[in-house]
DNA sequence: TTGACTTTACTAATTATATTAGTTAAAATT
DNA sequence: AATTTTAACTAATATAATTAGTAAAGTCAA
C-alpha cells in the first residue's frame, strides 16, 4: 500500500513505454499509483527529475545487460553482441529509450557518468579487437555513433520486423568493423 | 507590424536555438513577437504543430544545403561533403536539430516525406560510389545512422572544438566508406 | 508499550500555460 | 465603396505542475 521511489520511477517508465514520453505526467503517474498528484513530491523533486531518473535507470540497465552479453566474448563478436543487446533493449523499452534521448539534452553530471560507464565497456572490448590504442577515441566515437543512430532510425521498423532489423544491424556492424580493421589494426612487430 | 506564419516559426526556431526546445512556449513566442498568446492561433494549430513546423523547415533547409554541397561532386567525396554540411547545420542550429529529433517521435506523414527526400539524395550519391545497387538499402541505413548518431553524440564538443569534430566526422566517414567499399563494391565485368 | 520522530499520504491553494470563444479593426479583394 | 478575409484583441476555461500546511501511519529507542 505504501509507495516507494522505485515504484514511482517504474510506473512512469511503464507509461512511457506504453504511451510515449509525452504522455508521462505527474497526474497520470499518480493515477496509476492510486495516490494524489502532490503525494509524488514525497518521492521526487520535480517532473524533470523524474524523467531523468527514468533515463538513468534505463541506461544503467542497458549497461548491465551489455556487460552480461559481452561475457565470454572478445573482438568483433563481443561488439556485435552488445550492439544487438542495445537494440533489443530499445525495442522492449521504446519509451525509456525516448527518455534517454531526452536526457541527452537535459542531462546532468550523473547522466555523463553513466554514459562513461558505457564508454568504458566499449573501450575494453575495442581493445580486444587488436586496434591500435592510439586511435581508441576515434573508434569509440564511431561505434557509439553507429549504434545510437542506426537503432534510432530503424526503431520504427523494429516492431514489425524485429528479426530483419537485428540482422541488418549485425551486418552494418560488420561493415563498420571491416573499415575499422582496415584502418586501425595493429600489425605485430615482425623483427625484434 | 502584421505577423506572418513564417515569422512565428522563425521566432520559435530562434528561441529553440538560443534557449533550447524546452523553453519554446506559446507565451514566450508571443512575447518575442509583441503580440498576445491567443493571437498565435491565427497562424498555427497548436504548440505541437508549431514544433513540427520548426522541424520540417529545418529538415528542408538541411536538404537544400546538402544538395548544394553535393553539386559537382561524386562518390566518397560527395558523401563526406554532405556529412560535413549536416554537422555544420546542427552546430549552427542545435535547437532546431533538437526539434527534428523530437519530430522523429512525433512526426506525421509530411515528416516522413521530407526525410525521404534526404534519403533520395543519399541514394543518388551512393550509386555514384559504384556500390552494388542490390545492397543500396543496407548502405543507406548505415550512412544515415552514422550521420545521425555521430553528430548527435559529438554535438556537446562541437561548440568548443568545431574543427576537431568536423575532422573526426570526416575520418569516421572514411572508415565507414572503406568498410562499404570492401563489402559492396561492384566489380566491372571483365569479359563481355 | 509509549512517546518522539520520520515518512508519506492528504486537501487546499497557487501558478503557469495551452486553448477556445467571441469581438473588432485593419487589410485585401471584388 | 462594399464585402470578405485576416489577424489582432480581451475574457474565460482547462489542465498540469508545484507549494503549503496538516494528519495519519510506520519506525525505533527508552
Amino acid at each position: 500500500m505504501r509507495i516507494t521511489k522505485a515504484d514511482v520511477i517504474q510506473t512512469a517508465a511503464d507509461i512511457a513505454d506504453k504511451n510515449g514520453l509525452s504522455n508521462v505526467s505527474l497526474k497520470v503517474v499518480a493515477e496509476n499509483l492510486n495516490i494524489r498528484t502532490p503525494s509524488l513530491y514525497n518521492h521526487i523533486d520535480s517532473l524533470e527529475s523524474l524523467l531523468r531518473e527514468i533515463a538513468h535507470n534505463g541506461m544503467k540497465t542497458m549497461n548491465e545487460r551489455m556487460m552480461q552479453a559481452a561475457i565470454g566474448k572478445i573482438g568483433d563478436d563481443a561488439i556485435k553482441s552488445i550492439g544487438i543487446t542495445y537494440l533489443n533493449y530499445m525495442i522492449e523499452h521504446p519509451g525509456i529509450y525516448e527518455t534517454i534521448q531526452w536526457a541527452t539534452w537535459h542531462g546532468t553530471e550523473e547522466t555523463g557518468k553513466i554514459f562513461d560507464n558505457y564508454l568504458s565497456l566499449l573501450k575494453t572490448l575495442a581493445l580486444s579487437c587488436n586496434f591500435n590504442p592510439v586511435n581508441l577515441d576515434e573508434i569509440l566515437n564511431l561505434l557509439t555513433g553507429v549504434l545510437h543512430g542506426y537503432t534510432t532510425l530503424q526503431l520504427r521498423y523494429a516492431f514489425t520486423k524485429p528479426d530483419k532489423v537485428r540482422a541488418d544491424l549485425s551486418a552494418a556492424l560488420d561493415t563498420v568493423l571491416a573499415g575499422l580493421h582496415q584502418k586501425y589494426d595493429q600489425h605485430e612487430k615482425e623483427h625484434l
